[in-house]
RNA sequence: GGGUCGGUGGCAGAGUGGUCAAAUGCAUCAGACUGUAAAUCUGACGCCGCAAGGCUUCGGGGGUUCGACUCCCUCCCGGCCCA
Protein backbone atom coordinates (compact mmCIF):
# COMPACT_ATOMS: atom_id res chain seq x y z
CA UNK A 1 0.00 0.00 0.00
CA UNK A 2 1.76 3.81 -1.30
CA UNK A 3 1.98 6.16 1.45
CA UNK A 4 0.31 9.42 1.91
CA UNK A 5 2.22 11.82 1.70
CA UNK A 6 1.05 15.28 3.25
CA UNK A 7 3.24 17.88 1.37
CA UNK A 8 1.44 20.73 1.86
CA UNK A 9 3.16 22.90 -0.98
CA UNK A 10 1.94 19.67 -3.16
CA UNK A 11 -1.71 20.10 -1.67
CA UNK A 12 -2.01 23.73 -1.54
CA UNK A 13 -1.16 23.29 -5.32
CA UNK A 14 -4.01 20.71 -5.88
CA UNK A 15 -6.54 22.91 -4.24
CA UNK A 16 -5.88 26.07 -5.78
CA UNK A 17 -4.22 26.13 -9.14
CA UNK A 18 -6.84 26.05 -12.02
CA UNK A 19 -9.73 25.45 -9.32
CA UNK A 20 -12.92 26.78 -10.02
CA UNK A 21 -14.19 25.69 -6.58
CA UNK A 22 -14.10 22.90 -4.33
CA UNK A 23 -17.57 21.58 -2.19
CA UNK A 24 -17.96 21.62 0.72
CA UNK A 25 -15.11 23.81 1.05
CA UNK A 26 -11.41 23.79 0.62
CA UNK A 27 -10.97 24.12 4.20
CA UNK A 28 -12.59 20.92 4.60
CA UNK A 29 -10.40 19.14 1.78
CA UNK A 30 -7.19 20.66 2.82
CA UNK A 31 -8.29 19.62 6.55
CA UNK A 32 -9.05 15.91 5.07
CA UNK A 33 -5.96 15.69 2.56
CA UNK A 34 -3.53 16.93 5.22
CA UNK A 35 -4.98 14.34 7.68
CA UNK A 36 -2.64 11.38 6.23
CA UNK A 37 -5.61 9.19 5.59
CA UNK A 38 -5.94 7.65 1.56
CA UNK A 39 -8.55 9.26 -0.33
CA UNK A 40 -10.22 7.71 -3.35
CA UNK A 41 -11.06 10.05 -5.89
CA UNK A 42 -11.76 9.92 -9.74
CA UNK A 43 -12.36 11.77 -12.75
CA UNK A 44 -14.64 10.85 -15.70
CA UNK A 45 -14.73 11.15 -19.27
CA UNK A 46 -16.91 10.46 -21.71
CA UNK A 47 -15.63 9.08 -24.75
CA UNK A 48 -17.99 10.94 -27.52
CA UNK A 49 -14.70 11.86 -29.63
CA UNK A 50 -11.41 9.54 -30.37
CA UNK A 51 -9.06 12.59 -28.65
CA UNK A 52 -8.62 13.93 -25.42
CA UNK A 53 -7.60 17.25 -25.54
CA UNK A 54 -5.66 19.89 -23.11
CA UNK A 55 -8.73 20.38 -21.32
CA UNK A 56 -8.47 17.07 -19.98
CA UNK A 57 -5.30 17.69 -19.57
CA UNK A 58 -6.22 19.94 -16.61
CA UNK A 59 -8.04 17.42 -14.71
CA UNK A 60 -5.97 14.97 -15.56
CA UNK A 61 -2.94 17.33 -14.21
CA UNK A 62 -4.85 17.17 -10.92
CA UNK A 63 -5.06 13.61 -10.69
CA UNK A 64 -1.21 13.71 -11.29
CA UNK A 65 -0.70 15.41 -7.77
CA UNK A 66 -2.88 13.21 -5.92
CA UNK A 67 -1.17 10.15 -7.27
CA UNK A 68 2.00 11.85 -6.39
CA UNK A 69 0.39 12.42 -2.83
CA UNK A 70 -0.29 8.85 -2.93
CA UNK A 71 -3.89 8.60 -3.14
CA UNK A 72 -6.08 6.14 -5.06
CA UNK A 73 -6.70 7.64 -8.55
CA UNK A 74 -9.18 6.26 -10.91
CA UNK A 75 -9.69 7.33 -14.64
CA UNK A 76 -12.94 6.11 -15.10
CA UNK A 77 -13.83 6.22 -19.32
CA UNK A 78 -17.82 6.46 -19.27
CA UNK A 79 -18.49 4.89 -21.70
CA UNK A 80 -21.79 3.39 -20.74
CA UNK A 81 -22.49 7.55 -20.14
CA UNK A 82 -21.72 8.52 -23.20
CA UNK A 83 -24.22 6.32 -24.83
CA UNK A 84 -26.83 8.98 -23.75
CA UNK A 85 -24.24 12.19 -23.69
CA UNK A 86 -24.01 15.23 -21.14
CA UNK A 87 -26.73 17.09 -22.22
CA UNK A 88 -26.17 20.17 -24.50
CA UNK A 89 -27.08 23.46 -24.59
CA UNK A 90 -29.74 23.28 -27.00
CA UNK A 91 -29.81 19.63 -29.06
CA UNK A 92 -30.26 16.21 -28.01
CA UNK A 93 -27.29 14.35 -28.88
CA UNK A 94 -27.43 11.85 -31.05
CA UNK A 95 -27.21 8.11 -28.82
CA UNK A 96 -23.91 6.73 -29.77
CA UNK A 97 -23.35 3.35 -30.58
CA UNK A 98 -21.26 0.64 -28.63
CA UNK A 99 -18.87 0.48 -31.66
CA UNK A 100 -18.19 4.53 -31.97
CA UNK A 101 -17.56 4.60 -28.56
CA UNK A 102 -15.37 1.81 -28.54
CA UNK A 103 -13.32 3.52 -31.62
CA UNK A 104 -13.63 6.76 -29.54
CA UNK A 105 -11.98 5.52 -26.58
CA UNK A 106 -9.05 3.11 -28.42
CA UNK A 107 -6.49 5.37 -27.62
CA UNK A 108 -7.50 7.20 -24.82
CA UNK A 109 -5.51 5.35 -22.47
CA UNK A 110 -2.69 5.70 -24.35
CA UNK A 111 -3.08 9.56 -24.41
CA UNK A 112 -3.85 10.18 -20.30
CA UNK A 113 -0.76 7.81 -20.10
CA UNK A 114 1.13 11.39 -20.80
CA UNK A 115 0.14 12.51 -17.82
CA UNK A 116 -0.59 9.75 -15.62
CA UNK A 117 1.21 6.56 -14.86
CA UNK A 118 -0.99 3.21 -15.21
CA UNK A 119 1.77 1.38 -13.41
CA UNK A 120 3.79 1.16 -10.79
CA UNK A 121 3.57 1.03 -7.00
CA UNK A 122 0.38 3.70 -7.32
CA UNK A 123 -0.68 3.24 -10.73
CA UNK A 124 -3.75 4.88 -11.69
CA UNK A 125 -6.37 2.48 -12.50
CA UNK A 126 -8.61 2.79 -15.32
CA UNK A 127 -12.15 1.88 -14.88
CA UNK A 128 -15.29 2.51 -17.60
CA UNK A 129 -18.85 2.72 -16.18
CA UNK A 130 -20.22 0.18 -18.15
CA UNK A 131 -19.07 -1.91 -15.72
CA UNK A 132 -21.77 -1.54 -13.23
CA UNK A 133 -24.37 1.23 -15.06
CA UNK A 134 -25.21 -2.09 -17.95
CA UNK A 135 -26.28 -3.87 -15.31
CA UNK A 136 -28.64 -2.01 -13.59
CA UNK A 137 -32.01 -3.53 -13.55
CA UNK A 138 -35.54 -1.33 -13.46
CA UNK A 139 -35.56 -1.66 -10.46
CA UNK A 140 -32.14 -0.31 -9.29
CA UNK A 141 -32.91 2.79 -11.38
CA UNK A 142 -36.42 3.45 -9.92
CA UNK A 143 -34.64 3.15 -6.31
CA UNK A 144 -31.94 5.67 -7.82
CA UNK A 145 -34.65 7.99 -9.18
CA UNK A 146 -36.47 8.10 -6.41
CA UNK A 147 -34.12 9.67 -4.67
CA UNK A 148 -33.94 12.93 -6.45
CA UNK A 149 -36.80 15.09 -7.42
CA UNK A 150 -37.58 16.68 -10.67
CA UNK A 151 -37.28 19.88 -9.21
CA UNK A 152 -33.80 19.13 -8.72
CA UNK A 153 -33.10 18.21 -11.42
CA UNK A 154 -34.71 20.71 -13.08
CA UNK A 155 -32.19 23.28 -11.68
CA UNK A 156 -29.65 22.38 -14.16
CA UNK A 157 -29.86 25.60 -16.58
CA UNK A 158 -29.73 24.17 -19.64
CA UNK A 159 -32.81 21.76 -18.99
CA UNK A 160 -34.62 24.81 -17.64
CA UNK A 161 -32.90 26.91 -21.12
CA UNK A 162 -34.58 24.27 -23.54
CA UNK A 163 -37.87 24.47 -21.66
CA UNK A 164 -38.31 28.33 -22.21
CA UNK A 165 -36.94 28.20 -25.33
CA UNK A 166 -38.88 25.13 -26.81
CA UNK A 167 -36.02 22.98 -27.72
CA UNK A 168 -36.70 19.04 -27.46
CA UNK A 169 -35.54 18.00 -24.16
CA UNK A 170 -35.87 14.13 -23.94
CA UNK A 171 -36.54 11.92 -20.66
CA UNK A 172 -33.36 10.22 -20.67
CA UNK A 173 -31.08 13.53 -20.64
CA UNK A 174 -32.98 13.85 -17.43
CA UNK A 175 -31.22 10.48 -16.12
CA UNK A 176 -27.78 11.75 -16.63
CA UNK A 177 -26.53 13.84 -13.78
CA UNK A 178 -27.79 10.38 -12.10
CA UNK A 179 -25.86 8.08 -14.21
CA UNK A 180 -23.07 10.05 -13.58
CA UNK A 181 -23.37 10.55 -9.47
CA UNK A 182 -23.95 6.70 -9.48
CA UNK A 183 -20.71 6.04 -10.75
CA UNK A 184 -19.14 7.85 -7.42
CA UNK A 185 -21.87 5.51 -5.71
CA UNK A 186 -20.39 2.30 -7.30
CA UNK A 187 -16.85 3.25 -6.66
CA UNK A 188 -17.36 4.37 -3.28
CA UNK A 189 -15.18 7.29 -3.77
CA UNK A 190 -14.23 10.47 -1.91
CA UNK A 191 -13.75 12.76 -4.30
CA UNK A 192 -14.34 13.85 -7.74
CA UNK A 193 -12.78 16.00 -10.37
CA UNK A 194 -14.03 17.76 -13.32
CA UNK A 195 -14.90 20.65 -15.56
CA UNK A 196 -16.76 23.87 -14.21
CA UNK A 197 -19.49 22.42 -16.68
CA UNK A 198 -19.93 19.15 -14.08
CA UNK A 199 -20.70 21.22 -11.30
CA UNK A 200 -24.44 20.29 -11.37
CA UNK A 201 -23.54 16.43 -11.94
CA UNK A 202 -21.31 16.48 -9.71
CA UNK A 203 -22.95 18.18 -6.94
CA UNK A 204 -25.94 15.78 -7.94
CA UNK A 205 -23.79 12.73 -7.26
CA UNK A 206 -22.58 14.68 -3.62
CA UNK A 207 -26.35 14.04 -3.08
CA UNK A 208 -26.01 10.46 -3.92
CA UNK A 209 -23.53 9.45 -2.12
CA UNK A 210 -24.81 11.17 1.12
CA UNK A 211 -27.45 9.14 0.19
CA UNK A 212 -26.59 5.85 -0.73
CA UNK A 213 -23.25 5.52 1.45
CA UNK A 214 -23.39 8.17 4.03
CA UNK A 215 -20.64 9.20 2.73
CA UNK A 216 -18.97 13.07 2.11
CA UNK A 217 -18.00 13.45 -1.52
CA UNK A 218 -15.75 16.46 -2.29
CA UNK A 219 -16.17 17.58 -5.46
CA UNK A 220 -13.44 19.99 -7.18
CA UNK A 221 -14.34 21.80 -10.39
CA UNK A 222 -11.75 22.73 -13.04
CA UNK A 223 -11.67 25.85 -14.73
CA UNK A 224 -12.60 26.18 -18.23
CA UNK A 225 -9.97 26.70 -21.36
CA UNK A 226 -11.47 28.63 -24.09
CA UNK A 227 -10.25 27.64 -27.37
CA UNK A 228 -9.14 30.56 -29.66
CA UNK A 229 -12.38 30.46 -31.70
CA UNK A 230 -13.89 31.31 -28.49
CA UNK A 231 -15.89 28.38 -28.22
CA UNK A 232 -15.12 26.27 -24.86
CA UNK A 233 -12.82 23.65 -25.97
CA UNK A 234 -14.48 20.08 -25.87
CA UNK A 235 -13.84 17.03 -27.57
CA UNK A 236 -17.40 17.10 -28.82
CA UNK A 237 -16.59 20.10 -30.85
CA UNK A 238 -13.10 18.99 -32.47
CA UNK A 239 -11.35 22.10 -31.45
CA UNK A 240 -8.12 22.87 -29.55
CA UNK A 241 -5.11 21.00 -28.48
CA UNK A 242 -5.99 16.94 -28.53
CA UNK A 243 -3.37 14.89 -26.47
CA UNK A 244 -2.89 12.70 -29.58
CA UNK A 245 -1.47 15.73 -31.77
CA UNK A 246 1.94 15.93 -33.19
CA UNK A 247 4.16 18.27 -30.50
CA UNK A 248 4.43 20.40 -33.55
CA UNK A 249 0.73 20.66 -34.03
CA UNK A 250 0.53 21.02 -30.13
CA UNK A 251 2.94 23.95 -30.24
CA UNK A 252 0.59 25.82 -33.24
CA UNK A 253 -2.22 25.16 -32.06
CA UNK A 254 -1.10 26.72 -28.87
CA UNK A 255 0.64 29.92 -31.06
CA UNK A 256 -2.70 30.27 -32.75
CA UNK A 257 -4.37 31.40 -29.39
CA UNK A 258 -5.61 35.07 -29.07
CA UNK A 259 -2.96 37.01 -26.93
CA UNK A 260 -4.76 37.71 -24.42
CA UNK A 261 -5.27 33.88 -23.13
CA UNK A 262 -1.35 33.36 -22.01
CA UNK A 263 -1.95 34.02 -18.90
CA UNK A 264 -4.89 31.52 -18.37
CA UNK A 265 -3.19 28.88 -20.96
CA UNK A 266 -0.03 29.22 -18.47
CA UNK A 267 -1.55 29.41 -15.12
CA UNK A 268 -3.84 25.94 -16.64
CA UNK A 269 -2.04 23.82 -19.17
CA UNK A 270 1.86 24.34 -17.64
CA UNK A 271 3.44 23.45 -14.79
CA UNK A 272 5.10 27.38 -14.48
CA UNK A 273 4.97 28.64 -10.78
CA UNK A 274 2.24 30.53 -10.19
CA UNK A 275 4.55 33.74 -9.07
CA UNK A 276 6.48 32.96 -12.46
CA UNK A 277 3.08 33.65 -14.48
CA UNK A 278 2.31 36.65 -12.21
CA UNK A 279 5.56 38.68 -13.27
CA UNK A 280 5.45 37.77 -16.92
CA UNK A 281 1.43 38.94 -16.58
CA UNK A 282 3.19 42.04 -15.67
CA UNK A 283 5.49 42.69 -18.55
CA UNK A 284 2.24 42.09 -20.56
CA UNK A 285 0.80 45.00 -18.74
CA UNK A 286 4.00 47.36 -19.43
CA UNK A 287 4.19 46.29 -23.35
CA UNK A 288 6.27 43.09 -23.84
CA UNK A 289 5.70 41.76 -27.21
CA UNK A 290 2.69 39.08 -26.51
CA UNK A 291 4.60 36.60 -29.23
CA UNK A 292 7.49 35.80 -27.36
CA UNK A 293 5.65 35.02 -24.07
CA UNK A 294 3.28 33.06 -26.12
CA UNK A 295 6.13 31.16 -27.65
CA UNK A 296 6.86 30.44 -23.89
CA UNK A 297 3.41 29.25 -23.15
CA UNK A 298 3.48 26.78 -26.04
CA UNK A 299 6.71 25.72 -25.05
CA UNK A 300 5.77 24.62 -21.91
CA UNK A 301 2.08 23.51 -23.01
CA UNK A 302 4.55 20.95 -24.99
CA UNK A 303 6.90 20.19 -22.54
CA UNK A 304 3.74 19.41 -19.71
CA UNK A 305 2.44 16.76 -22.22
CA UNK A 306 5.77 15.65 -24.18
CA UNK A 307 8.46 16.57 -22.14
CA UNK A 308 11.69 19.25 -22.62
CA UNK A 309 13.32 17.92 -25.34
CA UNK A 310 10.76 17.30 -27.91
CA UNK A 311 8.98 20.88 -26.58
CA UNK A 312 12.38 22.17 -27.49
CA UNK A 313 12.02 20.57 -31.38
CA UNK A 314 8.55 21.41 -31.38
CA UNK A 315 10.14 25.61 -30.85
CA UNK A 316 12.70 25.25 -33.25
CA UNK A 317 10.07 23.33 -35.76
CA UNK A 318 7.75 26.67 -35.13
CA UNK A 319 10.97 28.96 -35.89
CA UNK A 320 11.98 27.75 -38.77
CA UNK A 321 8.91 27.29 -40.72
CA UNK A 322 6.83 29.38 -39.49
CA UNK A 323 8.34 32.42 -38.38
CA UNK A 324 11.41 31.90 -41.35
CA UNK A 325 9.31 30.29 -43.66
CA UNK A 326 11.57 27.87 -43.78
CA UNK A 327 11.29 24.40 -45.10
CA UNK A 328 10.89 21.70 -42.18
CA UNK A 329 13.39 19.40 -41.73
CA UNK A 330 11.29 16.35 -42.23
CA UNK A 331 9.32 16.23 -45.06
CA UNK A 332 6.79 13.11 -46.54
CA UNK A 333 7.37 12.16 -49.80
CA UNK A 334 4.84 11.71 -52.68
CA UNK A 335 5.49 9.58 -55.32
CA UNK A 336 3.94 10.39 -58.48
CA UNK A 337 4.52 9.30 -62.54
CA UNK A 338 5.52 12.43 -65.02
CA UNK A 339 2.90 14.06 -66.50
CA UNK A 340 0.68 14.71 -62.99
CA UNK A 341 -1.58 17.37 -63.05
CA UNK A 342 -0.12 19.86 -59.91
CA UNK A 343 -4.13 19.91 -58.93
CA UNK A 344 -4.42 16.19 -59.40
CA UNK A 345 -1.05 15.59 -56.91
CA UNK A 346 -1.85 18.01 -54.35
CA UNK A 347 -5.49 16.43 -53.38
CA UNK A 348 -3.68 12.60 -53.90
CA UNK A 349 -0.84 13.98 -51.50
CA UNK A 350 -4.07 15.01 -49.00
CA UNK A 351 -3.10 18.99 -49.17
CA UNK A 352 -6.46 19.77 -50.19
CA UNK A 353 -10.21 17.87 -49.78
CA UNK A 354 -10.52 17.39 -53.62
CA UNK A 355 -9.62 18.53 -57.06
CA UNK A 356 -11.29 21.21 -56.72
CA UNK A 357 -10.24 22.23 -53.32
CA UNK A 358 -6.34 22.52 -55.19
CA UNK A 359 -7.14 24.02 -57.92
CA UNK A 360 -8.05 26.87 -55.46
CA UNK A 361 -4.67 26.89 -53.68
CA UNK A 362 -3.07 27.09 -56.88
CA UNK A 363 -5.38 30.07 -58.15
CA UNK A 364 -4.80 31.98 -54.90
CA UNK A 365 -1.12 31.88 -55.08
CA UNK A 366 -0.89 29.52 -52.40
CA UNK A 367 1.41 26.48 -53.86
CA UNK A 368 4.96 26.38 -55.08
CA UNK A 369 7.42 24.02 -56.23
CA UNK A 370 10.57 24.23 -55.41
CA UNK A 371 10.37 28.07 -54.44
CA UNK A 372 8.63 29.08 -57.69
CA UNK A 373 4.76 29.78 -57.88
CA UNK A 374 2.68 27.70 -59.49
CA UNK A 375 -0.16 29.64 -61.50
CA UNK A 376 -1.71 27.16 -63.57
CA UNK A 377 -3.61 23.87 -62.05
CA UNK A 378 -2.99 21.81 -65.08
CA UNK A 379 1.17 22.59 -65.09
CA UNK A 380 2.35 18.66 -65.22
CA UNK A 381 4.74 17.16 -62.93
CA UNK A 382 8.24 17.04 -64.85
CA UNK A 383 11.16 14.66 -64.49
CA UNK A 384 13.45 17.95 -63.25
CA UNK A 385 10.92 18.30 -60.67
CA UNK A 386 12.27 14.88 -58.66
CA UNK A 387 13.10 15.63 -55.57
CA UNK A 388 11.67 19.21 -55.05
CA UNK A 389 9.46 20.53 -52.43
CA UNK A 390 6.52 21.35 -53.11
CA UNK A 391 4.67 23.44 -50.65
CA UNK A 392 0.72 23.90 -50.27
CA UNK A 393 -0.39 27.00 -48.13
CA UNK A 394 1.73 27.84 -44.77
CA UNK A 395 2.32 24.32 -43.83
CA UNK A 396 1.58 21.78 -46.28
CA UNK A 397 4.73 20.20 -47.39
CA UNK A 398 5.99 17.22 -49.60
CA UNK A 399 8.93 15.89 -51.39
CA UNK A 400 8.02 14.97 -54.92
CA UNK A 401 8.97 12.05 -56.45
CA UNK A 402 9.06 11.38 -59.97
CA UNK A 403 8.10 8.34 -61.40
C1' G B 1 -56.22 11.43 -31.07
C1' G B 2 -57.21 16.79 -33.08
C1' G B 3 -55.07 21.45 -34.48
C1' U B 4 -50.76 24.06 -35.78
C1' C B 5 -45.67 25.20 -36.86
C1' G B 6 -41.21 23.18 -38.40
C1' G B 7 -36.97 19.55 -40.54
C1' U B 8 -32.03 23.76 -45.60
C1' G B 9 -24.75 23.17 -46.82
C1' G B 10 -19.60 21.50 -40.83
C1' C B 11 -22.88 24.54 -37.38
C1' A B 12 -26.41 28.57 -36.81
C1' G B 13 -30.01 30.57 -39.97
C1' A B 14 -32.52 33.20 -44.63
C1' G B 15 -35.16 31.66 -48.78
C1' U B 16 -41.11 29.92 -50.24
C1' G B 17 -42.30 28.04 -58.48
C1' G B 18 -37.40 30.13 -62.58
C1' U B 19 -32.79 35.60 -61.36
C1' C B 20 -30.83 29.23 -56.09
C1' A B 21 -25.17 25.59 -55.74
C1' A B 22 -29.03 28.41 -52.37
C1' A B 23 -28.49 35.34 -48.46
C1' U B 24 -25.95 36.20 -43.85
C1' G B 25 -23.00 34.89 -39.49
C1' C B 26 -19.55 31.31 -37.32
C1' A B 27 -16.02 27.66 -38.48
C1' U B 28 -12.54 26.43 -42.40
C1' C B 29 -8.95 27.44 -46.39
C1' A B 30 -5.70 30.84 -49.48
C1' G B 31 -3.48 35.65 -49.93
C1' A B 32 -1.85 40.51 -47.93
C1' C B 33 -0.06 42.69 -43.76
C1' U B 34 2.29 41.85 -39.01
C1' G B 35 5.19 41.17 -33.41
C1' U B 36 2.79 35.14 -34.20
C1' A B 37 -0.24 29.93 -37.25
C1' A B 38 -2.93 36.51 -32.74
C1' A B 39 -5.56 40.81 -34.55
C1' U B 40 -6.91 43.28 -39.10
C1' C B 41 -7.91 43.33 -44.37
C1' U B 42 -8.94 40.73 -49.24
C1' G B 43 -10.67 36.45 -51.54
C1' A B 44 -12.37 31.43 -51.71
C1' C B 45 -15.57 28.01 -49.63
C1' G B 46 -20.69 20.95 -53.23
C1' C B 47 -18.26 17.76 -57.11
C1' C B 48 -16.11 17.22 -62.23
C1' G B 49 -14.19 20.63 -65.93
C1' C B 50 -8.89 25.35 -68.53
C1' A B 51 -13.54 27.09 -69.83
C1' A B 52 -18.34 26.85 -71.68
C1' G B 53 -20.95 23.72 -69.17
C1' G B 54 -22.37 19.34 -66.65
C1' C B 55 -23.57 16.47 -62.34
C1' U B 56 -25.37 15.69 -57.22
C1' U B 57 -27.68 18.55 -52.96
C1' C B 58 -32.46 21.81 -49.17
C1' G B 59 -35.84 14.94 -43.76
C1' G B 60 -37.36 9.94 -47.08
C1' G B 61 -40.37 8.31 -51.23
C1' G B 62 -43.83 9.57 -55.06
C1' G B 63 -46.38 13.34 -58.07
C1' U B 64 -47.78 18.23 -60.65
C1' U B 65 -44.92 21.47 -63.95
C1' C B 66 -41.16 23.40 -69.61
C1' G B 67 -39.01 24.15 -64.61
C1' A B 68 -39.55 22.67 -57.45
C1' C B 69 -35.76 24.22 -51.68
C1' U B 70 -40.39 26.42 -53.00
C1' C B 71 -46.99 23.40 -54.98
C1' C B 72 -49.63 18.36 -54.06
C1' C B 73 -49.69 13.24 -51.85
C1' U B 74 -47.47 10.03 -48.49
C1' C B 75 -44.06 8.39 -44.86
C1' C B 76 -40.44 9.49 -40.93
C1' C B 77 -38.78 12.98 -37.02
C1' G B 78 -39.55 17.20 -33.70
C1' G B 79 -41.86 21.77 -31.12
C1' C B 80 -46.29 24.14 -29.33
C1' C B 81 -51.64 24.19 -28.16
C1' C B 82 -56.07 21.28 -27.25
C1' A B 83 -57.87 16.40 -25.71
Amino acid sequence: MPKVITDEKLVDEFLERGVEAIYPSKEALKKKLMSGERMKIYQGFDPTGPYLHVGHAMGIRALRILQKLGHEVIFLVGDYTAKVGDPDKDTTREMLTDEQIEKNMAGWKEQAAQLIDFSGDNPVRFERNNKWLSKMTLGDILKLMSRVTIQQILQRDLFKKRLETDDPLKFHELLYPLMQGYDGVAMEVDMEIGGADQTFNMLCGRDLSKSYLGKEKFVRTNKMMDAPDGITMSKTKGNGINLADSSEDMFGKAMSYPDDHIISGLELLTEVPMEEIKKIEKELKVGANPMELKKFMAFEIVKMIKGEPVAEAAREHFVKTVQKKETPDEVDVVSTPVGTPVGTLIAEAGLAESNAGAKRKIKQGGVEIGGEKITDANAKIAKEMDGQILKVGKRGFRIIQVR
